[in-house]
DNA sequence: CGAAGGATTGAAAAGGGTCAACAATGGTGG
DNA sequence: CCACCATTGTTGACCCTTTTCAATCCTTCG
């Protein structure tokens, strides 16, 4: 009955994101007859903290997540944005190695982290998605590097945006959950920075604005050949 | 008999590592009765390529690798150096997502991809420590985002000495296998900045040269105040 | 021993950061 | 419903860290 209900958020999940692939968090919990429940976080409230144990693992429902770490003297990297059908907060070890925020009033699911490697024991196909999962974090945490440590401001910036207007673009608009301090933190610049990228770009027709947070791309073979 | 040679080589291994640790790999390919091969690659000889059909997996056994991602006008950036006793080119699909080569004249050893997938079906140990090895890689590009993505010079300088003497140090002397420009790729910088910081340190009394690649730390604490 | 690659150092330039002022936006309460 | 205020975003001017370009030194290895 509740992993029905389940079942049911799985679906809408699939509908809400436009999403044809499979739901590997509906696929791993589904197998291993795990419960998971729903729960909501406000705006910029912390859902794990890094170094506490990890207890859970966690799918985007509505909302927005980033995840990052500190420095001692609070400069900010964020490694990923999670968007609705995205698990997060998924690790191999007892701990968690980042934080985790709520951009906007979020809905997650989630079930027990013992749960799923308690099913991993027995079942391979949920121990081959909870390595697939992992496996698709590193493959973004390496082009991140790549960006990170090679990219102009302009180049990370038109990234941001192509990688963005793939994960949440629906019908040609893009509404951004995220403030310029979290897209500079993802880029590893500073908000000025990447407020005058979009400016740059906007005076070059790659885009237009409605408001600061709703972008329409009008050019995305140049942002293409920006990105590099 | 060929296995047992293979187990060999793992316990050698453990020894010229100095690692008490579980070697996963010899963990993993033991579990799974595969054999491993020995092959050695010449100093900048390529191991694989991006883009290549991941078939094989490897260990470092003598020297040390790169692996790094380009962008089309030749930047680059080193996600990784990999060290004797290092698994390296694991992916959970069949296509390997960076370059990996030989830094100096460097032997592995290789097990198919296959043959361990098929083992992580039947062998919940091997499924588990494919998962833990590609979530330990995950961990360490995390770091390293927030090394490129928020530190400056000298404390990437810092932080990257005091991971190089963590892993290699033997009797206090650091003895790097890499170049300043292997280095720089890796900490998102130029040669020059890395060799001022360098010498920056070596003013301070903080480290000591016997030759470039030759480096005895003097003051760890000082690194780590550094390091942040 | 000499050549060639690797490392250091210096000077100048540039890209992005910092600081500051101002504009736009949106949420709240009267 | 509208006005106000706090928050968020934009733009400008200046500065600083790192890059770029260049010269020189070092070392290692054929």
């Amino acid at each position: 009955m509740l992993t029905q209900s389940t079942d049911a958020i799985v679906n809408s999940q699939a509908v809400i994101c436009g999403v044809p692939t499979t739901d590997q968090f509906g696929l791993v919990a589904g197998h291993a007859n795990l419960v998971a429940s729903e729960f909501c976080y406000g705006r910029d409230e912390e859902i794990y903290g890094e170094d506490e144990p990890a207890d859970y693992v966690y799918q985007v429902v509505r909302g927005a997540v980033r995840s990052y770490k500190l420095l001692s003297d609070g400069r900010r990297q964020i490694s990923a944005f999670h968007l609705p059908g995205d698990v997060f907060g998924l690790v191999s070890g007892s701990v968690h190695r980042l934080t985790a925020e709520a951009i906007v009033d979020t809905a997650v699911r989630l079930v027990k982290r013992r749960g799923l490697e308690q099913a991993a024991t027995t079942d391979v196909n949920v121990a081959r998605n909870l390595w697939t999962m992992t496996a698709t974090d590193l493959r973004h945490a390496e082009d991140h590097m790549l960006l990170l440590g090679r990219k102009t401001a302009i180049e990370r910036v038109a990234t941001f945006l192509l990688e963005m207007d793939h994960r949440l673009s629906v019908t040609g608009t893009m509404a951004l959950p995220m403030c310029r301090r979290d897209i500079a933190d993802y880029l590893g610049l500073t908000l000025e920075t990447v407020s005058r990228a979009l400016s740059q770009l906007h005076s070059e027709g790659v885009l237009d604005f409605c408001g600061a947070r709703q972008i329409i791309l009008r050019n995305r073979r140049k942002l293409h050949s920006i990105d590099m």
